[in-house]
DNA sequence: GTATATTTTTAGATTAGCCTAAAAAATAAT
DNA sequence: ATTATTTTTTAGGCTAATCTAAAAATATAC
C-alpha cells in the first residue's frame, strides 16, 4: 500500500522513465516534484523497500513490473476521472488536470469500474492519450502516417519523423508536435498534399510532410 | 486551509454538537475519531489556533461560525457524491459511505459546483439527509428517532444513520429508506423493541434499530 | 591525470499527527 | 469534606515527509 506522496512519485518515475524504459535521475525527479534532492534520496529509499522500483546510487531509478503495474493503476484513474470531467461535468480539457490529480488518489476499485462502465468504457481521455485497462493493460495503438489517413479523421499526434532538421523547423512552426491533436479537412488527388486541422487552426501540408507526421486514434 | 484531518476532526465535531448546539467532549470525540484523547486535545489546540472551534479546558468544545460554515462546505460535497454515486453510477445507497467520505475532500469549487448542476440540484441525498446549498445554508427538518415516538404515530421515514454498514444492509432489508411511510403499531416496554409497519410490511425491531432511523411527521 | 565542477547522498532538524504514561483537574462516593 | 474515580491535559517519543548544510561520489576541464 502507497501513501498519496509515493503514489506521486511512482507515478512521476514512470512518466519521467516513458513508461519504464529508461533510468530516471535524482535531480529530473527532484525538478518534477518541486522538491529537493535530498528529499528524493529519501522517498526513493522507501519505494525500492517498498519493491516498485529498483535503484542504484549515483546511477537512478528503474519502476519495476509491480510499481509499473501500481503506476497504471493510477494513470487509469486519472485518464477517466478527466474523461469524466469532460464529457459528463463539462469543463473544459485544459481544466481538468488539476482536479484530476486529486481524484486519481481515491481508493475504491468498484468506484473505478462503476465510472468506467457510465462513461461507456473509453479507450481514450480527452487528450487523447490511452486509458489503461482494469488489469493495467495499456493498448497502445499503431501510429499511422498522416498520407495514409482517410478525410475525417480525428486524432493525436503521436510522434515526428526526425530525419531532417529542416522539416523539425517546419513543424515546430505549423505546430505539429506530439500530443496535439489532429484532424483530416481534406485530400487532394492529383499531389496527394492535405488540408489538416492542427490544435485549432488549418495548415495545407504536402506528401513529404505528410509521410513524416504519425498520429493514433 | 485545514488539512483532511482536521477537516475530518471537524466534520465530526460538528455532528457530534448537532450542528452546534452543544459543547463536545474530548472523550466523545476520541471516540468519535477511534484515537486516543491525547491525540484529541493536540488537535483541539489547531482547530483552535485556527479559529473553527472554541475550547475550554476541561468542558469541551464549540464550532464557531466560520467553523460550522466549514464543516457544511464537507458536509455539502459528501452528500453530493452520495447522490451522484447512488442516482448516476448505480451504487446501492448503503456502500456509498466510505468513497464519500474520501471524496469529501476532494478541493475544487468549480467540480462542486458542476456536479451539483449534473445531478440536477438536488435537496437531500439517498439517505434522506438535506444537501447544504453553496452558502452552506441547510433547511433543517427536525427528524426524530423511531424509539422516542408513541404507538400510533404515522409519518415518512427521513433518514437513517449511516454509520455501520452492517445495520444499513439490515435496514435495506426490512425497507426502511427514506421516503418510506412508516408508522408505530406497538411498543414492548421491558426491551424497548418496537412492532412497525414499514410500507406494507409489519417488522419488530430492537431498541439499538430504533434508535437508528429518524423519521419525519 | 590532477583539479574543478556537478550531482547525489548523508547528517541533523522540523512539522503534522499519532502514541503511552503520568500528572492535574473535575466529578462522584462515602 | 475527604477520598476515590473518571476525565482531561501535559510530557516525551515515534514516524512520514520535508528541509538545509555538508560530505562523498561522479563527471568535466585543462
Amino acid at each position: 500500500m502507497l501513501s498519496l506522496t509515493e503514489e506521486n512519485y511512482l507515478k512521476a518515475i514512470y512518466h519521467l522513465s516513458d513508461g519504464g524504459s529508461k533510468a530516471v535521475l535524482t535531480n529530473e525527479l527532484a525538478e518534477a516534484m518541486s522538491t529537493k534532492a535530498a528529499s528524493v534520496t529519501d522517498m526513493i529509499k522507501k519505494l525500492s523497500a517498498k519493491e516498485v522500483i529498483t535503484y542504484e546510487k549515483y546511477y537512478g531509478v528503474n519502476v519495476t513490473i509491480k510499481g509499473k503495474s501500481e503506476a497504471l493503476i493510477v494513470i487509469r484513474k486519472h485518464r477517466l476521472w478527466e474523461t469524466f470531467l469532460v464529457e459528463k461535468l463539462g469543463f473544459a480539457w485544459d481544466e481538468v488536470h488539476d482536479v484530476a490529480e486529486q481524484l486519481e488518489h481515491i481508493n475504491s476499485p468498484r468506484l473505478i469500474e462503476k465510472l468506467d462502465e457510465f462513461l461507456g468504457y473509453p479507450k481514450v481521455d480527452p487528450h487523447g492519450d490511452p486509458i489503461p485497462d482494469n488489469k493495467g493493460k495499456i493498448k497502445l495503438q499503431p501510429q499511422v502516417p498522416v498520407d495514409q489517413l482517410q478525410v475525417g479523421f480525428q486524432g493525436k499526434i503521436a510522434a515526428v519523423k526526425d530525419s531532417d532538421s529542416n522539416l523539425l523547423k517546419y513543424l515546430d512552426k505549423i505546430g505539429a508536435k506530439p500530443g496535439v491533436k489532429i484532424k483530416v479537412l481534406g485530400k487532394e488527388e492529383y499531389d496527394e498534399s492535405m488540408e489538416i486541422l492542427i490544435e485549432d487552426h488549418r495548415v495545407f501540408i504536402s506528401k513529404e510532410v505528410s509521410q513524416n507526421i504519425l498520429v493514433v486514434g
